[in-house]
DNA sequence: ACCTGAACACCGTTCAAGT
DNA sequence: ACCTGAACACCGTTCAAGT
């Protein structure tokens, strides 16, 4: 085994790993460069050797995120799906790829598998559909994780009529298909 | 006038206006409880006595934000477009809604108008539809605003082959057509 | 009723210097 | 190539004490 004494040493990967595994654990809002680097044994200024900015690592964390999506062809349905399922995976995922998304429009890897299971699916105006796609599993993911956080803290205001985590599953596959395009016959017919 | 050296007394009032105000001119990530104590001339602990956390700061401002929504009756669209613009009257408001509004799904005024226009127009799951459509509205709102912030600092890539900023409101119009059950022909062209 | 002063436990980031 | 140590300019929040 290593010595104690032995300090080990990061390179980009394994600060990156150990940030998201740390965001599990605590949450966008407490993931800070000094517990980082707390976790990795470290001082905070040794993370700007890897990191130019915290920025620049919530960044990389945003890629990893989203590039677990494996793109499940033609099925515009099942593609959204495989984007919420990737925000999901991760503490407050949607939220950290929501806020960094505003850099690279159009270039993100979950609106390309949209945009290409659109044009498979027959779509005229794929790009623009894929974005709008994009945005409202973005803006679902974000409030279907946000309330789950609050729900553990019990900041939640009894909850009401009916029971209101219930219908998100719903309420995402209504969106999905309305905004795919799903008219009620949704096979050609020519 | 006052004198110089008599302090001004505040109220939760001039706080929040105080602070919306800072908000336009700072951006919510650097709206700090300090300095919007400093802008009030006073100690930051001051501004615990009117709020017990900046958190609910937040939402009184979020609430404020809402509240300017005027219900413009059954049209769906108006009505999404109503609260598109009340998000884009604050910097970073859409972001701000967004963030604050986990504790109070459901009974948002927000989505109660869009609710309430989803049922005039003869939808049988208003309810659905209101909640989806709002989940839009935000996620397109919060990233058209970032994209804004992205831009003012020159932090984006290139323009590319087509202007981004351009389509955003052809991808708002679609989104919410989509989801309001606007089946086809949208566009006015005989 | 509303605020000050002082403290506590934190932040992100820079940079010379070490190995 | 990667990290330490020290510093700088900040944070949100609490609480006794003042007026």
């Amino acid at each position: 085994m290593a010595s104690p004494h032995t300090s080990i040493r990061h390179d980009r990967d394994s600060v990156a790993r150990t940030a998201l595994a740390l965001l599990d654990e605590v949450g966008l809002a407490d993931l800070s460069m000094r517990r980082i680097a707390a976790r990795l044994d470290v001082q905070p200024s040794a993370l700007y050797w890897h990191f130019a900015s915290k920025q620049e690592l919530l960044a990389e964390l945003s890629d990893r995120i989203t590039a677990t999506i494996d793109a499940p062809g033609p099925d515009v349905v099942a593609t959204a799906r495989a984007i919420r399922d990737a925000l999901f995976t991760h503490r407050d995922g949607a939220e950290l790829v929501l806020s960094t998304y505003a850099l690279r429009l159009g270039s993100s890897r979950a609106q390309s598998a949209l945009a290409r299971a659109l044009t498979d699916a027959g779509a005229d105006d794929a790009d623009d559909r894929a974005a709008a796609l994009l945005q409202f599993v973005l803006g679902h993911a974000t409030l279907v994780q946000q309330r789950m956080h609050a729900d553990s803290y019990g900041a939640l205001p009894a909850d009401g009529p009916h029971d209101a985590t219930a219908g998100l599953d719903r309420i995402f596959d209504l969106g999905v298909n309305a905004l795919a395009g799903v008219t009620h016959s949704p096979t050609l017919r020519d």
